[in-house]
RNA sequence: GGCCACGUGGCGGAGUGGUUACGCACCGGUCUGCAAAACCGGGUACGCCGGUUCAAUUCCGGCCGUGGCCUCCA
């Protein structure tokens, strides 16, 4: 078994060679803490989480570092609590609690470090002023640009040429760039925004650019060059094209990250998730009616780089699946089970965890087969949900039921039951119906037997 | 306008140059007072048009459609 994973730099899939095994380094963007986390935010933290645990199990747990950082100073962090009438720290403290509660309840491990952007000032400054230094960059207006042409491959990632871009461009060009690409890597603050004193000999104090942070934590936090670097599709260009530019200027090296990896997009019934169509759908709302673990399982379903249109409909299905996984494995208990071969290969081979998941359903099959409630193929297939952390202990219908509607009248069933029996006993159809009618009402559903009648809740 | 993806059966969703993905739904059966659940069995696919090939859903080209990036964005 090898590990390969598709690389967007070279639009290949590759076999994964880490540059010391003994500590693999990955880097993925993490959120923006202004707001509650939307469901489009949780697909790079779920994916990467599989990336994760994937590569502890190939290189062991301590060999493995993940870094996600927090990007906690930013425009929208300053408006939101400028509106909301709260200090920046109190708003970035508070989204990042719930972010953090959010993705715990979605299944995933916390990373190794995950550093904040404030707390990486120095670093930057260091950035910074080694790239002017170089050349690469320079001052205007109390702002410090990164000079584009001042990298000849820049573009490579987001396979964009130069000339393209600049005949393309729809973006307002600041007066005092040098160049219509240059971006970005310190700014002068307004009265009032979070400011530091500035790099590169700037009297006035300033805040960073938004791209320079990562370059600066992941050099922190990993060197100046490392194993994987990830996120969601949309920061190919140009948030991580320039990452690419300003870490390898710095550090003079050709490479930052040895594997670019980006998840695709994720669509709401079919349309674009958008503030104006009012269809936002956040971790928490979801979290509300759906155990966490539905979700992972469907966003899982979808192997990572393709797109999701995330429906209330599959949010069912997904139910409804881990439901059958979680009647095979009921009894299980703590019996140690295997992992099949297929399943890590499936996601060795680029993380296809829609092909994982068939293996899970093959498992399901067996036990269906065996009859036998602490099957190997039960055991196993517990085993594999716990490696994917697809915790069971909450999908069923019942529980599920109870979250959305309230817990149920148990004593009312158990009359309603009893009543029927009796009806039963005496060979009145009629009534026998009307009470199971009655109680199909309350979403519960009989299962009669010969020993006797049980219920459990409609799916 | 430039660049990049994607288009598989009713739905979701892998994969492959020739042989069953898988799941959900659906249909038939067993069971049942009738049901339900469970179990057994079953069918249907590869956007359109060309090309390469003994053979294409799979490779190449064109077209159409959907989405993304080029501005904050996972």
């Amino acid at each position: 078994m090898q590990l390969k994973l598709y690389d967007t730099l070279t639009r290949e899939k590759r076999v994964f060679e880490p540059i010391d095994p003994k500590r693999v380094r990955m880097y993925v963007c993490g959120p923006t803490v202004y707001d509650f986390a939307h469901i489009g935010n949780a697909r790079p933290v779920i994916v990467f989480d599989v990336l994760f645990r994937l590569l502890r199990h190939l290189y062991g747990e301590q060999h493995v570092t993940y870094v996600r950082n927090i990007t906690d100073v930013d425009d929208k962090i300053n408006a939101r609590a400028a509106e909301r009438g709260i200090s920046i720290r109190e708003l970035t403290e508070d989204t990042y609690k719930n972010f953090k509660d959010d993705v715990a309840a979605l299944g995933c491990l916390e990373p190794t470090v995950e550093p904040r952007a404030t707390e990486h000032i120095e670093e930057m400054k260091t950035l910074i002023d080694r790239l002017v230094a170089s050349g690469h960059a320079y001052v205007a207006e109390d702002h410090v640009l990164f000079s584009v042409p001042s990298m000849q491959d820049y573009g490579r990632l987001s396979k964009r040429p130069l000339d393209d871009m600049i005949a393309g461009a729809r973006v307002e060009v600041a007066p005092y760039k040098k160049d219509a690409m240059d971006f970005v890597l310190w700014k002068p603050s307004k009265p009032g925004e979070p400011s530091w004193p500035s790099p590169a000999g700037i009297a006035a104090e300033g805040r960073p650019g938004w791209h320079i942070e990562c370059s600066a934590m992941s050099w922190k936090h990993l060197g100046e060059t490392f194993d994987i670097h990830g996120g969601g599709i949309d920061l190919v260009f140009p948030h991580h094209e320039n990452e690419i530019a300003q870490s390898r200027c710095a550090f003079h090296t050709g490479t930052m990250a040895n594997y670019w990896m980006h998840n695709g997009f994720l669509q709401v019934e079919g349309e674009k998730m958008s503030k104006s169509l009012g269809n936002f759908v956040t971790i928490r709302e979801s979290l509300e009616r759906w155990p966490g673990t539905v979700l992972r399982f469907q966003m899982l379903k979808t192997h990572y780089r393709q797109p999701i249109d995330w429906t209330r409909k599959s949010t069912e299905t997904a139910a409804l699946e881990l439901g059958v996984f979680e009647n095979f494995t009921q009894f299980v208990g703590d019996r140690p089970g295997e992992l099949p071969n297929e399943l890590i290969d499936a996601l060795a081979d680029d993380l296809n965890t829609p092909l994982a998941i068939s293996v899970l359903h093959k498992l399901a099959e067996e036990c269906r087969k065996s009859g036998d409630p602490w099957s190997k193929a039960a055991c196993d297939l517990k085993a594999s949900c716990k490696f994917l952390e697809l915790d069971l202990s909450n999908v069923s219908h019942r529980k599920i039921y109870e979250r959305q509607h309230g817990k149920i009248d148990e004593d009312k069933i158990k009359r309603l039951v009893d009543a029927r029996a009796v009806a039963r006993t005496k060979r009145d159809w009629k009534e026998s119906d009307r009470i199971r009618d009655e109680l199909a009402a309350m979403g519960v559903v009989l299962k009669d037997s010969k020993d006797g009648t049980t219920w459990e809740i409609a799916r």
